[in-house]
DNA sequence: AACTAACGCGTAGCTTGCGACATATTTGAA
DNA sequence: TTCAAATATGTCGCAAGCTACGCGTTAGTT
């Protein structure tokens, strides 16, 4: 029997970034630009393009816009690194801040909401067939090391 | 331990759009133009934009630049439905067919690999996890009555 | 028959995704 | 030291995704 495993990523992709844009367009944020600034806020090093590039697993010239979008909305703020004058480092702002916590919660909230009704054995087994399914198509996992908890 | 599903869901995407995207340039299409020309093909009755919308879950917008893009590349052509003046059914041009069969090649090999060392238990039970995560996030699943085989 | 609601589609304007090309900086090797 | 390669970023132009709005057709109600 013949699945679409391909068909249904692109949906359910689809159907969890409506939930989160829903949840964050209060914050005037979108939902991409949500988990990048969770992803900025908890990192002990202020990161610069690249680093949110491999988190990500996009390409620079998406990267470059969204966090152009983020300074434009006064979210972060870009300063030159010293050590390397190629980088600019990606600094958190107030009107990051207020939010972060509101962030994670609706993103903890989102991720509950996927895997609701599942067994902590089936949760463990599902992130475990993404994983593998993502190393199989070539992906990377940065492994996302909590750096700062709150 | 806190799993980052949302996180693997877009990167997965992304990975498996890539891998669609280089076997399919070679004949003109983008990655969402191939699934959707392999649908249009395998559809006994030349479905509306509607039904491509239900199929994919996507906005009527999106549908509709997906559509006029395959039809300014003669991959499709619309013609009114003389019942009911609303609608516009699509009809696969000579230039669809002739790609039809390498479509559904490469979008299986493209299934294949994403599961790529999975036992046939495992790759079950990861199309019923994405099902349910699906319709966790109130999406819905048009069951795909394979009318055409080939 | 008339009217309203639901439906299918078009368009505008935005964000997000990409490849391709260009620029400036850093690093490493000759 | 010098020069080439690798690195980080900028920008352009496109496809794909969305919401919001509008317009004509169909269907259902009275």
């Amino acid at each position: 029997m013949r699945r679409h495993y391909g068909h249904y990523l692109r949906i359910l992709h689809g159907c969890t970034d409506q939930f989160l844009s829903a949840a964050v367009t209060q914050m005037d944020l979108t939902p991409v630009q949500s988990r990048v600034v969770g992803y900025l806020a908890h990192r002990s090093e202020p990161p610069c393009a690249k680093d949110v590039e491999e988190e990500f697993q996009l390409s620079h010239p998406t990267v470059s816009g969204i966090l152009s979008r983020l300074e434009k909305k006064a979210f972060v703020e870009f300063r030159p690194d010293p050590a390397d004058r190629r980088c600019k480092r990606i600094y958190v702002l107030e009107k990051g801040w207020e939010h972060i916590g509101q962030i994670h919660r609706i993103i903890n909230e989102n991720e509950d909401r996927i895997v609701d009704g599942f067994t902590e054995e089936e949760k463990q087994q599902f992130a475990a067939f993404l994983e593998r399914a993502i190393r199989n198509m070539g992906g990377s996992l940065c492994h996302h090391k909590e750096e700062k908890t709150e």
